[in-house]
DNA sequence: GTCTATAGCCGGATAGAC
DNA sequence: GTCTATCCGGCTATAGAC
């Protein structure tokens, strides 16, 4: 059946980018991860590029239905660093965030991915806004935070962080912990009376305002 | 002359990365780009794996070298964005950072790769440790901060928006200015009387045990 | 140290049988 | 839709002349 071989080459793609990497992916590994026929990559997607295009789109649409619901109930800053500890800790060991990373390198030198990995990050952005955007509603961040900006902050930098994993997974685990840290101290802010409140907006303002200039 | 042709091929390698990427690199590529003959490359390195090793750790000495002094004269978070700012914007037109990226991909799959990858990025993160030793000293975070973890988060958030910047311009400058918030409102935290210092600081220090024990 | 030449493999892509 | 067979180009790596 087509549709079956179409999703058979995607997931194949998405393994063979795991376990190969951008520099290792071909139609020939493509067709043996998924036990297809090598031929059949170019008459279901023209070329080997073309489906490791789809494939990314396909694969990030998949992981971000899954993170839906648990975005959801996110409410609060701390809620968010635990899922995005959880989402690291599994799609790390998984190895799904990494397929991004491989695009990622992949698009710097070809236009083609640049736009597909493009179209992918921003169905995680996306996401990440709609959550950061209600967590921050009640705080003095919430009324100047750039929400879009740090949406996108955010995704580049778990995905440095994914990568950085592999290579150091000790510097990994510290980085994450720096990270709680820089969390706690924001809802620090959070928990503010409203003069100490005000004044953190204002500082915010005033600094927004001159990098802006800058 | 050998040491001549060693660094025209260490070069080659760097500007071979760059434009082709890590897909697209190969012994072929290399002395093309260094202008020197193909077989040369196994002479003086034996292998292109080795040779993609050698100029990982080769430029990323070069370069750190030239920012340490930079860096040297930062006293401030402020500064220290704004010399992280001209490191992106300068290193992103010559594309040197992606270079790095493109190594962290490709080391993904390759644990030789991923050798050399950690001690090149251990050069920036010691000097990023430095720095922030330095300008973390008299706030509140200094004293509880896990200097050596955020060392690496920033490296990696780094490299991470180094490779979005190539797929979206647009959002990379977003992502720059949020974290240019950040900033401002951390430091407002060092702008605290004493009072709020200690509060801050016992905020931190909780979250922080809480983040250790999950 | 540097060059040419070449072995031998793997790559993308297509033609054409079924 | 799927398969086999194949073209042809680029790849790593080495042998051997200079």
């Amino acid at each position: 059946m087509s549709s079956d071989t179409r999703d058979r080459l995607l997931q194949g793609t998405i393994d063979a980018l795991r376990t190969q990497g951008i520099a290792g992916v071909s139609a020939r590994t493509i067709a043996a991860a998924a036990g297809v026929n090598q031929a059949l990559v170019f008459y279901h997607f023209g070329s080997v590029d073309e489906l490791l295009a789809a494939a990314a789109m396909w694969s990030t649409e998949q992981q971000v239905a899954a993170y839906r619901e648990p975005f959801e109930r996110v409410r609060s800053l701390r809620e968010l660093q635990k899922v995005g500890r959880e989402l690291h800790t599994r799609e790390s060991a998984a190895g799904n965030v990494t397929v991004l990373g491989q695009m990622l390198a992949g698009a710097q030198t070809n236009p083609a991915f640049a736009a597909a990995t493009r179209d992918a990050l921003a169905l995680w952005t996306v996401e990440i806004e709609r959550v950061l955007a209600r967590v921050l509603a009640d705080s003095p961040l919430g009324e100047v935070a750039d929400v879009p900006g740090l949406a996108r902050a955010v995704a580049a930098s778990f995905i440095g962080m994914e990568l950085l994993a592999a290579v150091d997974p000790e510097g990994d685990k510290a980085a994450f912990r720096a990270l709680d840290q820089l969390g706690a101290l924001l809802e620090y802010l959070d928990d503010l009376g409203p003069a100490s409140r005000a004044a953190a907006r204002r500082a915010v303002r005033t600094a927004v305002r001159r990098s802006v200039r800058a």
